[in-house]
DNA sequence: CTACTAATAT
DNA sequence: TATATTAGTA
């Protein structure tokens, strides 16, 4: 089993650069390669082999498990640090307990507050690889508080399509905190903070039905609904094919113009959020646009 | 006890 | 306004 599909490109957006250059290459460092994983998401046996040999079916591994898997992996990296490298690579991405950093890419972005950044100044801190603009500083050299408080986070674009997507992927029902917090799989991110952020997203939803007369303004996106047309090269193939998926394309660039976004590089440390496409199982989340939820992203 | 949500605070 | 925090509850 060593055909995969090339875990390579698979981030590809709109954007020109990815900014690859700067990227912790370290993390690979003494790993498997793509190509040697069995992606977590599938079984090691099929269906068949597992009931000749009476092994119990696996409980389908969902994404969830997925993320809980890569989270041990790296609650282990950060436990054993078989190299400085690693160490250091550790360091870029928890610098401190606070959310600084995403497992995968996403920038991050978080408000400069606490001691004297009143309003307007945002410091924002791209995790995705090139440490553009890190945080002023870390929270923890001020004083031994251990009481360190967290930076108000912001709502980026990616951070928020991330988001909808999440969200549109589970359905109404499932779209609860704390299981959107785990599909993002974005380092930092709390539950508080996703509760957050539904909550108003719900009540943006509420507004919004109220008004069939949709955004209007804005500059939308996403058409409407691709009916079935994946415009990815791998399009996610419909139920049958179980299609090997490790490291799925993202979604299609529909980033025209307009922003140019800053760093995106999609990178999946173990895996965790593959590029979703709208099954809205309950019929209840669609493509999303932006109506209101211009975010603020800029260096 | 955990997590969801609405309300409220910053 | 946007996000955080709290309070009440399932």
């Amino acid at each position: 089993m060593g055909e995969e599909a090339d875990a390579k490109d698979y981030d590809m957006v709109a954007g020109d650069s990815e900014g690859d250059e700067g990227r912790v290459l370290e993390w690979e460092v003494g790993l498997p390669s793509a190509d040697d994983l069995i992606p977590l998401s599938q079984s090691l046996i099929s269906p068949d082999l597992a009931y000749a040999f009476s092994i119990a079916p696996e409980p389908a591994r969902t994404l969830l498990d997925v993320y809980r898997a890569s989270q041990s992996t790296v609650s282990t990296l950060r436990r054993h640090p078989t190299s400085s490298l690693a160490a250091a690579a550790l360091n870029f991405f928890s610098p401190f307990p606070s959310p600084s950093s995403v497992a995968t890419d996403d920038p991050v972005v978080f408000e400069g507050e606490g001691d004297d950044a009143e309003s307007g100044t945002i410091a924002t801190v791209a995790i995705a690889g090139v440490s553009s603009c890190l945080p002023t500083e870390d929270p923890g050299d001020e004083h031994s508080s251990r009481a360190l408080k967290r930076p108000r986070l912001v709502w980026t674009a990616q951070l928020h399509k991330r988001f909808i997507d999440v969200v549109a992927h589970l359905g109404i029902k499932n779209a609860v905190p704390k299981t959107i917090m785990q599909l993002m799989n974005v380092e930092g991110l709390t539950r508080e903070n996703v509760a957050s952020h539904l909550q108003k997203y719900r009540l943006y939803r509420k507004r919004k039905e109220g008004i069939p007369n949709e955004g209007s303004f804005s500059f939308d996106h996403l058409p409407h609904e691709p009916p079935a047309q994946m415009p990815m090269p791998y399009g996610m193939p419909s139920p049958p094919v179980p299609m090997p998926v490790f490291s799925i394309a993202f979604h299609p660039g529909h980033n025209g113009s307009m922003e140019m976004m800053p760093i995106v590089n999609h990178h999946q440390a173990a895996g965790a959020y593959h590029g979703f496409v709208s099954h809205h199982p309950n019929g209840g989340v669609i493509g999303d646009r932006q109506g209101d939820w211009s975010a603020a992203n800029k260096c």
